[in-house]
DNA sequence: CTAGCTGCAAAGCGTTTGCACGATG
DNA sequence: CATCGTGCAAACGCTTTGCAGCTAG
């Protein structure tokens, strides 16, 4: 699987140790459909290694984040989610009315991305963007009363 | 000052009461030169008066939010901040090399937000975003090693 | 008067850290 | 064999919650 090798000779080229518990935590990310909680990476490593720590699991998340093989992105509620970097890179779209997700397109946030770098020379991350909001059902009636 | 007397009255037709705790947290809110942290707040407001507890500048912001007087936004690291939402509108780059904070104009993200509305039918909040990535001082140069 | 709000105290939660042992390269 | 990574346990910091008394409307 060269999704894997590639991560893994990021890992080796910046000296970092390969360990088997990253080998783990690198496929639960890599198979995730998506976006993942480090709870759940921990969840799922578990099943295969039962004595990993939630401490390991943040180290190596730490690791990745800063060798940009994973982004990390703040729903704002509770835990961070991780998302393995890659192809099919997209952002969400929060309701705060009924929660739903929706997936923006990441041409949208690509174009702002090239907007931001010319103007102010800032190379934006925009890897994996949450924006809040309202979806078509939960916009309120301008008729009614909201509250 | 009619600013405050606004969120009075959005408080008031909502149903909430006006207790002087609030009109502190309100007014260090309204005279914050842009986004504070609720400690900050809860700081400001015990300088006045002491015996105000955090619980209160929480439950206070979150009714706040609620009622779309402030925004909350997470900047990843540590507190949540917030923010009077009115006039100047504008969002954050921030370096993750230097740290760095940079104005963002409200501009980048208005056009963002009607992208999104004419696409998705998504009333997308972007009151207060923060974007992550490297300015133009930490840009690693491409031909030195960066790590 | 009576919701709703407050201060207090304590819990809750995701995340981080110190440490000594173990494994990697 | 030197170093880096791990599990364990405990701490950490922000935020939330239960509760009884207080107060705004």
């Amino acid at each position: 699987m060269s999704c894997e090798d590639h991560s893994v000779q990021t890992l080796r080229d910046s000296g970092h140790r390969l360990t088997p518990q990253r080998v783990l935590i690198l496929s639960s990310l890599r198979h995730a459909d998506g976006h993942v909680t480090a709870s759940e990476i921990l969840e799922q490593v578990r099943e295969s290694y039962p004595y990993i720590d939630a401490s390991t699991v943040y180290r190596t998340l730490s690791v990745l984040k800063k060798l940009r093989l994973v982004s990390e992105a703040d729903l704002g509620a509770g835990e961070t989610i991780y998302e393995w970097l890659h192809q099919d890179r997209h952002h969400h779209l929060i309701c705060r009315g009924c929660d739903g997700l929706i997936r923006l397109d990441h041409q949208y946030m690509a174009n702002l991305g090239t907007e931001i770098l010319d103007d102010y020379g800032f190379q934006a991350d925009v890897d994996h963007i949450a924006i809040f909001g309202l979806c078509t059902d939960c916009v309120p009636d301008p008729h009614a009363n909201g509250n």
